[in-house]
RNA sequence: GGUGGCGUGUCCGAGCGGCCUAAGGAGCACGCCUCGAAAGCGUGUGUGGAAGAAAUUCCACCGUGGGUUCAAAUCCCACCGCCACCGCCA
């Protein structure tokens, strides 16, 4: 959630941020009349509340009948301040409600727009020439079967559409990349962590992922659980509830995600570059709000270091206003070039989430002046089946073979991925 | 799954209807003492919110949520968590 703070003080600032996100504007308006209401209720239920402490205090002292006639005020006076206190926790509430409909404040940085007004940063490697090497490309499907490392089929046969196993050489992948992933984090300073992906609503409220996000959701009905997109949200929620003490805090989570993929109907059907189940190292960081813009270059450039060290062509975008989840301000993909489809696939993203995550899930650091909030960033190192199709369909050979990437033979063991 | 016990501030821990404005201790910070330190002594030490230009004042918070009462850390109910034992499973 957004600071109250700045929303009373500069209501336009938030207006427009909501109008560029393509949100609705009127939410601020009715937030300030609520808060308005809010702050007067509070007054009025602490003025009969201290009232009524006073004279509380006096029955305790009092005998006979200057007691009971002192009972008869405190009775009348109790019933005040319950219908006082009533009112003042409906009006809470309401302006609780509104200001969690309100999405971050939106970077002035970021381009603005819609899915398609992203601006390119830069593109690193050349998309290889295929007609060169003389021969057509085949898609990860196709290699996936010939290397007998991805099963879409029974995939499907078992748990339905967007599903698959990864088999042989597809499951050791896995493991090697999420090994290099992982030792790389630790290296740069991360802790690595194994979350719990099964969460209770307060972690998933906190880390922004019921509002608009809420439709791609696996919910658990009959315990009131989440199965988690992402390992952001049970490393968000981590330090829930927390006053931390040092800061920068850094950590790399590998976990399974859970997607819906609601509204995805036809979109990537083929493959798994679009499915309901994958795994993922993703970075996460908690600092200073000061500090948040620099972290946040430090996440991407982790990105581009591990693309790089798999030695595949990509491109880094700044994402429009419109396309940003609720939590980020600024946000910034990686994405590989995926030969068969002739066009770039975003296999990694970094956002940054100021402080609209920790507050949510209250979570401080302590300074001269007293608690702040703490600024979150995330980060995908990894996301194991994108990261597959794009390692296999970029360094395939004309006999359906794959050279593996230098950095990762030492993890995998073999230089060369060969028809089974 | 059953039974019993327990959840209090940064930590330990007392309190079991009004003097709780939460004892006592530890820790931490500052000061005194000291050549310097330790010990000792003194002072301070939570979070959130409201009003105010500010000093400050007030309100809430004793696992969470309800309830009883003029008044709840304290009594009642439900839930959650931790511990112990029993049962079941590995």
């Amino acid at each position: 959630m957004i600071d109250l703070k700045v929303l009373r003080e500069n209501p336009e600032l938030v207006r427009n941020s909501q109008r560029v996100r393509g949100e609705d504007p009127s939410i601020v308006d009715q937030l300030l009349v609520a808060d308005e209401t809010r702050r007067q209720a509070i007054v009025d239920f602490e003025a009969l509340r201290a009232e009524q402490n006073i004279l509380s205090k006096s029955v305790g002292s009092a005998k006979g009948d200057e007691k009971s006639a002192l009972l008869e005020n405190a009775k009348d006076l109790a019933g005040r301040v319950k219908a006082a206190d009533a009112i003042r926790a409906e009006a809470e509430s309401a302006a609780h409600q509104f200001l969690l409909k309100i999405s971050n404040l939106i970077d002035s940085a970021a381009p603005v727009g819609g899915e398609a007004d992203f601006v390119v940063l830069e593109h690193v490697g050349t998309p290889r020439d295929f007609s060169q090497s003389g021969f057509e490309p085949k898609d990860h499907v196709e290699l996936g079967k010939i290397l007998k490392a991805i099963d879409t089929e029974r995939g499907a046969k078992v748990s339905g559409a967007r599903s698959y196993y990864l088999t042989g050489v597809g499951a050791l992948l896995e493991f090697a990349l999420v090994n290099y992933a992982i030792s790389s984090a630790t290296r740069a300073g991360f802790t690595p962590v194994i979350p719990p992906v099964l969460v209770k609503p307060a972690a998933m409220e906190g880390t922004g992922f019921l509002g608009q996000a809420a439709e791609n959701v696996y919910h658990l009905e009959e315990d009131d659980y989440y199965l988690v997109g992402t390992s952001e949200v049970p490393l968000a929620a981590y330090h829930m509830d927390e006053i931390v003490d040092s800061l920068p805090l850094r950590y790399a989570g590998y976990s399974s995600c859970f997607r819906r993929e609601a509204g995805t109907y036809g979109k990537d059907t083929r493959g798994i570059i679009r499915v309901h189940q994958f795994d993922k190292v993703e970075m996460f960081v908690f600092c200073k709000l000061e500090d948040a813009a620099a972290e946040h270059q430090r996440l991407l450039q982790w990105e581009k270091d591990f693309l790089n060290a798999m030695e595949i062509p990509y491109r880094v975008i700044d994402v429009a206003s419109g396309d940003l989840g609720s939590s980020a301000i600024r946000k910034f993909d990686c994405e590989a070039w995926i030969p068969t489809q002739g066009t770039y696939r975003e296999v990694t993203s970094t956002s940054n989430c100021t402080e609209f995550q920790s507050r949510r899930l209250n979570i401080r650091y302590r300074d001269e002046n007293g608690t702040k909030p703490v600024a979150t960033l995330n980060g995908t190192l990894v996301a194991i089946p994108r990261m597959i199709v794009a390692i296999l369909e970029n360094h395939q050979n004309a006999d359906g073979s794959v050279n593996v990437p230098l950095a990762l033979r030492p993890f995998l063991g073999v230089d060369t991925l060969v028809p089974a």
